[in-house]
DNA sequence: GATCCACGGGAATACACGGATG
DNA sequence: CATCCGTGTATTCCCGTGGATC
């Protein structure tokens, strides 16, 4: 937490106790450096990962289980410790008997969310890799494709990619990855991560792990060492921990996001602590299936706009499309003509981002217009978004 | 000049309905 | 009664354009 925070949060709270410490820490989008409760998964890959401490190279390998099961807790935060680790020891020391290897094996996280392009996941395993900065535009895709290789040639040691959130809506699949990062090196492999059990994905590799959903009793310690940062003491109480972690079926996404919702309405009310109230608001406001806010907020930054300006309407400017956009496209947030704010909205829909209800009775003409209902937090959205927005 | 990407606009298609037609 | 048609919307699809960068 920054100075800045600090004061905001004293000047919001007049200076009375508040019950919030520190949002980041009770963020579902944010993944503390060791996660909870994910030993036996940590072990999994680490005994996969192994070769690599001996300068070999892994297998590809695919990573999966449902939202909210601490994936990318586990993999971010293992990653981020590899790549600390290996870049300690940048210089390799050269041995009589392993002069062909690599003498180590690089790490490398790149969340396709933000890498959506060919381009973009080049780009964005390249430039982890690189001192210099990579080209964002003017250059080829096949050109960065091959100034990856030529990198990983002239440096003589393997690298592991982990490709996060494959096989989403608007991310790449699995064999899409496959075939972008397969022809690059034979010095390079990956970890694809997924929802998608193995069986439906194509090009699935041989090795495979799985995450099941936090049963409730490790869901409960996830949210304890969460709260514990980022609430003030007795702010939340065991019962009403226990109270989430079982109405959150296992999600780690969707307990936090309670939470977090909950603990911004006490906060914002001056309140001391969280009170049921707000706890059922804060559950209230997590729609089911919940579209996870790491996807909401890796959007482009335009869409982020068109989605904070949808929210932040009047819900029954939200009854046709047309109208939705047409509100959104008047606002400030935005500055996209009506028409693109349509078809962004028809897109968020497509991605399942926001649902578009159809309507049952059709008064007048044509085809009836269908209501937009966003398929995410929105309140915990807006504080994110908030957050996020004046950085 | 090449390249990536987001916009913007509009054409094509789908859908809902009432009324006409076979 | 089943089907087709016209009209008005909603939705999807496609492609050219232009900014920014190399």
């Amino acid at each position: 937490m920054n100075l800045e925070e600090r004061i905001e949060r004293r000047r919001r709270s007049d200076g009375r106790p508040t019950p919030v410490t520190d949002y980041d820490a009770i963020s579902p989008v944010s993944h503390p450096d060791e996660p909870t409760g994910r030993g036996p998964v940590l072990e999994r890959l680490l005994d996969h990962l192994d070769p690599a401490f001996e300068g070999r190279l892994p297998e590809n390998a695919y990573l999966w289980g449902p939202k909210g099961a601490g994936k990318s807790a586990v993999v971010s935060a293992l990653f981020a410790h590899l790549a600390a680790l290996t870049r300690q020891s940048r210089s390799p020391i050269p041995t009589a008997t392993r002069v062909e290897r690599p003498a180590v094996v690089d790490f490398v996280y790149a969340d396709v969310r933000t890498a959506e392009s060919d381009f973009a996941l080049y780009h964005a395993v390249l430039d982890d890799l690189t001192e210099d900065r990579v080209p964002e535009q003017g250059v080829g895709t096949a050109q960065l494709r091959s100034r990856l290789r030529d990198r990983l040639a002239a440096r003589d040691r393997g690298v592991v990619v982990c490709t996060d959130h494959v096989g989403e809506p608007e991310t790449h699949s699995l064999s899409a990855v496959a075939d972008l990062l397969d022809p690059v090196s034979p010095s390079l492999s990956w970890l694809a991560v997924g929802r998608r059990p193995p069986a439906e994905v194509e090009a699935a590799p041989e090795v495979r792990v799985e995450v099941e959903a936090y049963r409730r009793h490790a869901l409960m310690d996830v949210l304890t060492a969460r709260t514990s940062r980022g609430l003030g003491r007795h702010a939340l109480v065991h019962d009403q921990l226990r109270e989430v972690a079982t109405w959150a079926d296992g999600d780690a996404h969707d307990a936090l996001a309670a939470v977090f919702g909950a603990a911004d309405r006490a906060a914002r009310s001056g309140a001391s602590g969280v009170a049921d109230e707000h706890l059922e608001a804060g559950m209230a406001d997590v729609p089911r299936p919940c579209v996870s806010l790491g996807r909401v907020l890796a959007l482009a930054e335009n869409r982020r706009r068109v989605l904070y300006g949808l929210v932040s309407l009047d819900p029954d400017r939200m009854q046709s499309v047309g109208a939705a956009a047409e509100s959104v496209a008047a606002t400030e947030v935005v500055d996209l003509s009506a028409a693109t704010v349509e078809r962004i909205l028809y897109e968020l829909a497509e991605a399942g981002v926001i649902r578009r209800v159809s309507r049952e009775t059709s008064d007048g003409m044509g085809r009836p217009p269908s209501r937009l209902e966003p398929r995410f937090p929105t309140s915990v959205f807006r504080q994110l978004y908030a957050l996020t927005a004046n950085r």
